[in-house]
DNA sequence: TCAAAAGTGTTTCCCCTACACCCATGG
DNA sequence: CCATGGGTGTAGGGGAAACACTTTTGA
């Protein structure tokens, strides 16, 4: 798929005229799929639930489930992050729609799957997990999934590392106030190799997006982390040259 | 949206507990809706298609239509091309999926939209458009649309003048042999600005994706141009440098 | 005083940018 | 021979990359 790709016809056969009423019939089965990325241990892990009916049953998927009448998609991916894994304040955006026909062996199912971030002490706190049994799998240590929910996730993991480049997605895993090095694992974690330190610091602070708290915090015997916090409401572009066109 | 934005939580009520038979109800009208891209006296257009039912009778839409229950939603957008413009070989990418319960007059349709691009030359071949009534409109010019289309366009364009900045999609509206000037009009064309002849002449050279392939086309009292065709079979990114990690 | 992480500058090199003139052809 | 677009090179500047030591604290 590799961020967004062609689609490539395959034998496209002649069809059957099309109807004349346009929404009368040929209605689908529409779900949402939710891929949850939080931070922990230093490592990126990601939300899988347990399937308790079949197919499948014993399975570990992605949290999701069907889209109903009353609410929009994006809705749905919302209320399923809250019924089934208990939080309310996430980021979360949409990822791409997975439309073939043999995805699911119960009959046809159009899934619109999200991404979505969560600052794990937030997660913690806020966490009931009432009924399904979840659990956070490192995203290079996943179990077999049911469903086309591996290609998911990896499409999730090659977008969140895209983004993390000319966004702030990442700090949407990271509390309110952090640490530089917090920052800094949080992009080594996602993009799955080191940073040079001093180059990351220069950087970051020459976004002019971070605004140095004056409070300190001190994590063990060493000197004190200043904390920082991130002084924009929304996720932002970083200034982004671009190959052809100066920016 | 801005090139898949976050999803902000509106009041989200609480609701009616799942039912227990995920598949069973609560299915929906899905449509695919494919904002087609060319270029064409030097500007770059796109395909609409007049209704002719109620509601929005004698508007423009984009070509579209629902997806089918024997076709997976690709297969659908291929086929609304194939039908409604004539037009086989394109390049497809999925776009975005459009899920508000609004959207739409007759009621709930959730729209699965797509970008393609043609080569002018080559459409103009093959364009029976028997049935509908189409148009070319200039990206920036474009009449009044129905339903959320004008939106779709606009993250349409967005994308694709993201995309071209650091991927070969562009070359998807040239021909096959083609001149730097002629690749050079599509760049500033799409991106709405001028480009700089030499500095582009040198990048794109330097990509390694283009083959002269010695021939010559004389356009008109002036020196030939040299004809390059692209090397790749597919669409391919170009090395990118990321702000954070060197590539 | 020691261990452990926090914090800090400089040099080098490459790539991007800006910029103007000759070339080949048809009329 | 002239008008038109095709084709080419370079110098300067800015930003990215590589790289190591001092500081601060708690134990």
């Amino acid at each position: 798929m590799d961020n967004g790709a062609a689609i490539t016809r395959r034998g496209l056969t002649t069809r059957p005229p099309p109807s004349a009423s346009p929404v009368s019939f040929d209605r689908h089965a529409v779900a949402v799929d939710v891929v949850l990325f939080t931070i922990q241990d230093d490592a990126l892990k990601v939300l899988m639930v347990k399937r308790t009916a079949a197919p499948f049953r014993g399975r570990w998927v992605l949290p999701g489930g069907v889209v109903r009448s009353d609410e929009s998609v994006d809705e749905a991916a919302l209320r399923e992050l809250q019924d089934k894994v208990g939080i309310a304040t996430v980021y979360l955006e949409q990822l791409y729609t997975f439309g073939d026909l043999d995805r699911d062996p119960r009959g046809r199912v159009i899934s619109v799957s999200y991404y979505a971030m969560v600052d794990w002490g937030h997660f913690q706190l806020k966490a009931p997990r009432k009924l399904v049994s979840a659990r956070w799998f490192p995203v290079n240590r996943l179990p077999n999934l049911a469903f086309d929910h591996r290609n998911i996730v990896t499409y999730a993991l090659e977008r969140l590392r895209n983004k993390v480049n000319y966004t702030s997605v990442a700090f949407q895993l990271l509390p309110q106030r952090f640490t530089l090095t917090e920052l800094q694992r949080a992009y080594e974690v996602i993009l799955g190799q080191r940073v040079d330190k001093r180059n990351f610091r220069r950087k970051m602070l020459q976004l002019g997006i971070l605004r140095n708290t004056g409070e300190q915090r001190a994590e063990g015997r060493q000197r004190p982390a200043r904390l920082y916090s991130f002084t924009e409401t929304r996720v932002i572009k970083f200034q982004e040259k671009g190959i052809i066109v100066p920016f």
